[in-house]
Formats: C-alpha cells, structure tokens, sequence
DNA sequence: CTTACTTATCAATATTTGTTGATTTGAAGA
DNA sequence: TCTTCAAATCAACAAATATTGATAAGTAAG
C-alpha cells in the first residue's frame, strides 16, 4: 500500500519540477494574459519551436495547462487549479510544522 | 536593469528546484517535528551521510532551512518564511490570472 | 493530390543534477 | 597530542533533463 503521504510527495515533485525552470515560468506568466498559440509563445520567447513543445509538455503532463487544438493552430491556457493544488501542498506541510512537539533533541 | 520579474522568476525557480526532489521533501517533512541532526536523518531515511549532506546544503541554500552547530552535531530546522515566500509567488501568478484580459486571440 | 503551415516527436548531443566512496574539517575526549 | 566521531567536501561516475536540427503528423487551401 502506497500511503498517501508518498503520493503527495510525488505529486508535489511533480508540480515543483514543472515549475523549477525559468522557460516554464515565462510561458506561465505568458499565458496569464490569455490562451495563446505556440506561434505566439515562440515570438515572445524568441525561442525554437521544438524546445517550447517540449517545455510546453512538461508543463501539461504536470496539469498546469490545457491544451486545445483549432484547426492548424494549438492554444495553450492556464490550469488555475494546479496552482491551487501546490498551494495547498505547501500548506499543509507549513500546518504539520506549526502543530509539531517542538522538543529539541540532543544526539549525546 | 533587472526587472523584479526577472528576480522572481528566478527566486521562484530556486526555490522550485529544492522543491522538486522526493529525497528533499522527505527531509522537509521530517524537520516538520523540529530540528533534527543529519545523523536522525539518515537513519530516519536510511540514506548515506554525503548523501544528505548534498540535499540539506540545496535546500539551505534555497532558504527552506537552517542549520546550527552544537558540539559535533548540527542541527537543521525548517525556515517556514521560504514557505510562505513561495506561497506568495505563486499567489502573484494567480492574481495576474484572475485579472487578465482572457481576450481570446487568433493567429489567423 | 500537392503544397504550405503549425506543432509534435525523435535521435543525437550537451548540460545539469544526483550518487558513491574517499578524504577533509572541526569538535570533543582520552 | 592522538583518537574518535559528525558532517562537509571532493572527484569520479551515473542518471536525468534540456537543446538542437531533422522529420513526421495533422490541417487547410490551391
């Protein structure tokens, strides 16, 4: 049995890796603006276009953004609830933390 | 000039990267019931010392914690502000969201 | 059907990150 | 001082990630 503590943990691996790189971030706050096609996201980044797909999809298999195809075009948007998601995570760590028996232990 | 931007991002990717690793977390979690020495640590996470030395020195080093020399042994305690700075950045992600033009944009 | 256009995927390579085992540093006690 | 113990650092290696340029897949239009 995988205890659900492992599952956050990876979830939360997740979430952070897809955010733990400055391209990524770029794209995101791009995309606050609105839903935009890779085309768009390419000029703004002065970028190639297989090295955006790429970042692109790992941000998509992380579930912080939506894809959506309309004809030769792809547009990519935000997924809010992602963001809430970590959010969330972090707090409860930062709620584990303030409960926690604070005893300082000695190693002697 | 570096807009505060630019030093978000890259505060924000840091941070993320310390984030990003199942080994780092787990040692979060564990500083979560206070401050622990790296020798609790690797037997709580049965690991190698230089090990977690390498992980403890990159989530120092992103300010999730702090370490304190006592004798032979240091201790490492969460930095619970690093939390909440990063709570804080991805609100800030969020909020520009919120009050984007969703303007739906073509690019034919 | 052919061509042009947008994006995804792939293979090769480069770069970054993590692991291991050995050595070093620093503190404490005999 | 010499020894022991805890932790940091280092060098060598392994593994994961990112970049590049080329090709493939999907769509639209002539």
């Amino acid at each position: 049995m995988l205890s659900s503590k492992t599952v956050d943990r990876e979830r939360m691996a997740q979430l952070c890796h897809a955010l733990s790189d400055e391209t990524r971030l770029q794209l995101l706050e791009l995309l606050t603006d609105g839903e935009q096609c890779v085309c768009d996201l390419t000029d703004a980044l002065k970028s190639s276009q297989s090295r955006l797909s790429f970042h692109l999809k790992t941000l998509k298999e992380a579930g912080l953004l939506q894809d959506r195809r309309e004809g030769r075009w792809v547009y990519y948007s935000l997924e809010p609830a992602a963001l809430e998601e970590l959010k969330e995570l972090l707090q409860s760590i930062k709620a584990r933390n303030r409960t926690a028996i604070r005893a300082t232990q000695r190693c002697d």
